[in-house]
DNA sequence: GTCTATACAGAGATAGAC
DNA sequence: GTCTATCTCTGTATAGAC
């Protein structure tokens, strides 16, 4: 019987986590479109094909759903920095994460950070899971940061914790949207010139006085 | 009598647009502050000392509400622009309006345009006043972004009105609360660096012609 | 035009049956 | 755990006296 009873729990165990994950998925969705505000928990459990009781059976509140969308994000980030090929020079990461963070938010994704003044940023500074995951990633990149500026990929002149912020900060850059709503030009173009104005940005000074041995 | 009239009618019709004034700066000032979504038209009576009632007797609803903020706050730039010196090269007032903007921004005033996903963006679509005066201040924009691009001083390379777009998000930009949230950074320094690096991201490229075997 | 008081709608959250 | 039905609060908008 007990082989029985075990995979038929461990089923249900399952089902339980399935849900969870639908939830947060439509939540992360419906966060990254409209807004903390703006979305509604209503809209999640129709989303899901649930009433909106039964999602409150997993989730405390809308600020523990929204939370949890928001780590459910971050975890992703994790995923994707994990996944990168061992011997990649720093700049490739970091060139290919912000790539990765346009792209999501060009596909109507999740971004990685809430657009300024939302009201979940005071929620999401309690949670812990999500602060420890945000410091892993954030150490993670810093790293990069400072191989990238050893290279003489990225200036030297700005702090790592400013330039690790200007990365971040353009997953959620109203520059994107008002390029989008424009309408004249396609995703790519859209991706191609908020890199390349991004990292130019970023990027040492160019050798004005023909430096010698540099680049 | 009628000299006794014609100044008292004059008077009133002050007060009316004084009292205007005031309900649209509030406005303004908590639209900035807290987003289209949080803020509430209660915090805004209440901001000016009025009754809610009575500002709806200037205007119509919400949305009119923070659309003739929006307005007020296209006008204060017109007015910036209007009021830039004469002989002042190309480059020099972009990078002038630039500051502002960031400043503006850095001081909890209202930004030019909404953080992304604004329930705003809809209604203002629809108001020919904000639409009129966003597009006189964008073709004067776009006339010292094509100077500055003859004078090598921006990227020839980006269309006239992806730098625009990229100027006018900084106002916007999460990097500003980012970094402000930090904490360790002063907002002069911030200034700095979201100027620094915005500009660097437009900048042409360096003259690749001085280094030989460049990159 | 300004006020007090109120109607109305939407959304977060809960009760209780199954 | 899931559902239907309901509570409650907040916020937009309005009625009606002055």
């Amino acid at each position: 019987m007990n082989s029985l009873q075990q995979p038929r729990h461990s089923f249900k165990q399952q089902m339980h986590h399935a849900r969870e994950e639908a939830i947060v998925a439509a939540a992360s969705r419906l966060l990254g479109e409209k807004g903390f505000e703006a979305m509604t928990v209503d809209e999640v459990a129709a989303a899901v094909g649930i009433a909106k009781a039964s999602l409150y059976k997993h989730f405390a509140g809308k600020d523990d759903l929204c939370a949890a969308a928001m780590v459910h994000v971050v975890e992703r980030v994790q995923r994707f920095i994990a996944a990168q090929p061992a011997g990649l020079p720093a700049m490739e990461r970091l060139r290919a994460l912000l790539r990765w963070t346009i792209e999501m938010q060009l596909s109507d994704d999740m971004p990685i950070l809430l657009s300024r003044n939302s009201g979940l940023a005071g929620p999401l500074k309690e949670c812990e899971a999500y602060q420890a995951s945000l410091q892993q990633i954030s150490a993670q990149i810093l790293g990069w940061i400072g191989e990238a500026q050893q290279a003489g990929q990225i200036s030297p002149a700005l702090p790592p914790d400013v330039v690790l912020c200007a990365l971040l900060a353009r997953s959620a850059d109203p520059l994107l949207t008002m390029l989008r709503d424009r309408g004249t030009y396609s995703d790519a173009q859209i991706l191609d010139w908020a890199m390349e104005t991004c990292l130019n940005g970023l990027a040492a000074r160019a050798p004005q006085a023909a430096a010698p041995g540099a680049a």
